[in-house]
DNA sequence: TCTGGGGTCCTAGGACCC
DNA sequence: TCTGGGGTCCTAGGACCC
C-alpha cells in the first residue's frame, strides 16, 4: 500500500468565480485586477492565450484588453472568500482530511486509501459534484509526494482526457511526467533558481533530479534539496496540522499619487491595526509586537522618498483593538518626518504571535485585560451582525481619501442580501 | 499618470559573551 | 590596542508560495 497525497486546485479561481455569475462569459476571455485596479492577478485560459502576463500593470494592457473584448473585473474578495468556503466544504465531504493551503487550493491526506482505482473514481465524482454544486472547475492531482501531486494537478488541468483527475502512482508515469515538465513550473522552484538551473543545463524536472544531492544542497540550500527529494518520490513535506499564523499583515496601496497628510495615513493605519487585531482574535492568538510601515512609490525617482518602519513591543501580548490601534497610531506619529512625502503604501504587521491562552503576566501591566477582551469581543459581534466597521475606534475615521479604487467591481452576490441574484423563470 | 496583498522559511552577518 | 576560538541570539534580506 502506497501513501498518497492529493492536491485540489481551482482553475483560474477568481475568473471562474466571476463566471459563475456571468454565464455568458463561460468561453470568453476574462481577467481580474488587483486592489486599486493596479495589476492583472487572474486570467482565464482565453486571456492567457492573448499573451496577457500574470501581474502586468493594468494600464499597460488596457488597450489590448479593450481591443479583444476581454471582460475586466476589479477583485471582489468577499465573493471569492465565500466561493472558496463552499468549494472547501464540498471537498471535505468527499475527503475526510484536507488542509486548506490557499484561497483556491487544498491538500488531501489520502493515506487511509489503498485502492487507487476507487480513489480515482471518488476524485472524479468530487470534481464533478463541485462543478455542479458551486460552479467552479477543479483539477485534482494525486501522487506519493506533495510536489508531485502539484505537478499531477497541472496535467489534470491541461489535458481534458483526465476528466479533472491525474494520478502519478508508478515510476514509469513519474518519469514521463518529469521529462515533460519545465523546471520553472515545479512547486518550490522560483525565478532565481530556475534561471540558475537553466544556466547549468537543467530544462526539465527530470534534468534536475539527475543532479547530485551535494550539488543541490550547496547551490539551493535545504529547501531546494527537499524539492529534489520530493521529485524523486521521497516525501519530505508532510500534511500540516491546522495551526495559527505566526505573523499577520494588513496593508494597502493608496490610489493615484498617494497620501501626504499625516491625518490620512493615520486613519489608514488605524484601520489596518483594527483589522490585524480582529484577525488575531479570529485565530485565538495575541501578538507581542507590531510593526507600522509606510513608504513612498519606488517608481517615482523624481519625488522625495521616505520609508517608515516603526516597531512597538507590548509589555504583555495582546489582541485588544484599542491597545493595538492607539499604539500603531502613536508609532506612526513618532516616525513621521517633516517634509512632503507622498506615501503610496502603508500597513501594520502583528509579530510574535502566540496562542491567547498562554499570556504571561507582567508586573508593569496596567490595563484591565479581562474587561478589554470582553469589549473587543462585543465589537466583533456587533460588526458581524451589522456589517463590517459598524463599531470603530474614533481615529479610524470616515474619510475616503485612502480607500481603494475598484471601477469594475462585481456585486456581492453571495454575501450581501441586496445583491442577491435574480433568477428568471 | 496608473505598478496587489498576505504569508513561510532559510541564511548570512553582526552584536555580544566567555 | 592587538591577537584568537567558539558559542548564541537577533535581524535583515532573499527566495519562494498563492
Amino acid at each position: 500500500m502506497m501513501k498518497l497525497f492529493g492536491l485540489a486546485d481551482c482553475n483560474n479561481f477568481y475568473c471562474s468565480c466571476e463566471r459563475v455569475f456571468h454565464p455568458d462569459l463561460r468561453d470568453k476571455a476574462v481577467v481580474v485586477l488587483s486592489n486599486n485596479d493596479g495589476c492583472v492577478v487572474a486570467r482565464s485560459e482565453e486571456s492567457k492565450r492573448l499573451g496577457i502576463k500574470m501581474g502586468v500593470p493594468f494600464y499597460q494592457v488596457r488597450e489590448l484588453l479593450e481591443r479583444n473584448g476581454v471582460a475586466v473585473f476589479s477583485s471582489n474578495y468577499n465573493l471569492y472568500g465565500d466561493m472558496s468556503r463552499r468549494v472547501m466544504s464540498m471537498l471535505s465531504s468527499f475527503f475526510p482530511k484536507i488542509h486548506i493551503y490557499s484561497i483556491d487550493e487544498a491538500f488531501l491526506d489520502l493515506s487511509e486509501i489503498d485502492d487507487v482505482v476507487s480513489l480515482t473514481e471518488i476524485s472524479r465524482k468530487a470534481v464533478k459534484a463541485i462543478y455542479k454544486g458551486v460552479g467552479i472547475p477543479v483539477s485534482l492531482g494525486i501522487a506519493p509526494t506533495k510536489t508531485l501531486a502539484k505537478m499531477a494537478s497541472v496535467y489534470a488541468k491541461k489535458h481534458k482526457g483526465y476528466k479533472g483527475v491525474c494520478v502519478i502512482d508508478t515510476d514509469e508515469k513519474r518519469e514521463k511526467a518529469l521529462k515533460l515538465f519545465p523546471i520553472g513550473d515545479v512547486w518550490g522552484i522560483g525565478r532565481k533558481h530556475s534561471k540558475k538551473l537553466e544556466y547549468h543545463g537543467v530544462k526539465t524536472a527530470w534534468d534536475f533530479i539527475q543532479k547530485s544531492e551535494g550539488w543541490v544542497r550547496k547551490e539551493m540550500s535545504i529547501t531546494g534539496l527537499r524539492t529534489w527529494k520530493e521529485l524523486r518520490g521521497e516525501s519530505c513535506i508532510e500534511m500540516e496540522d491546522d495551526t495559527y499564523k505566526k505573523s499577520i499583515c494588513t496593508s494597502r496601496s493608496f490610489p493615484d499619487q498617494g497620501l501626504n497628510k499625516i491625518e490620512d495615513v493615520e486613519e489608514a493605519v488605524a484601520n489596518f491595526a483594527a483589522k490585524c487585531s480582529k484577525k488575531l482574535r479570529e485565530q485565538h492568538t495575541v501578538c507581542g509586537s507590531i510593526v507600522v510601515f509606510a513608504y513612498t512609490s519606488r517608481f517615482r525617482d523624481d519625488m522625495p522618498q521616505s520609508y517608515i518602519n516603526e516597531i512597538v513591543n507590548f509589555p504583555v501580548p495582546t489582541n485588544d483593538m484599542q491597545e493595538i490601534v492607539s499604539n500603531a497610531v502613536d508609532a506612526l506619529r513618532r516616525a513621521w518626518k517633516t517634509g512632503t512625502y507622498y506615501f503610496k503604501k502603508a500597513g501594520v504587521i502583528a509579530c510574535n504571535v502566540c496562542e491567547d491562552n498562554a499570556i504571561q503576566g507582567n508586573l508593569f501591566d496596567t490595563v484591565d485585560r479581562d474587561k478589554q477582551s470582553a469589549l473587543s469581543k462585543i465589537v466583533d459581534e456587533i460588526n458581524m451582525r451589522n456589517g463590517q466597521d459598524t463599531v470603530r475606534v474614533a481615529v479610524q475615521g470616515f474619510s475616503n481619501s485612502w480607500h481603494m479604487k475598484n471601477e469594475y467591481i462585481s456585486k456581492q452576490y453571495t454575501t450581501n442580501i441586496k445583491d442577491i441574484i435574480i433568477v428568471k423563470a
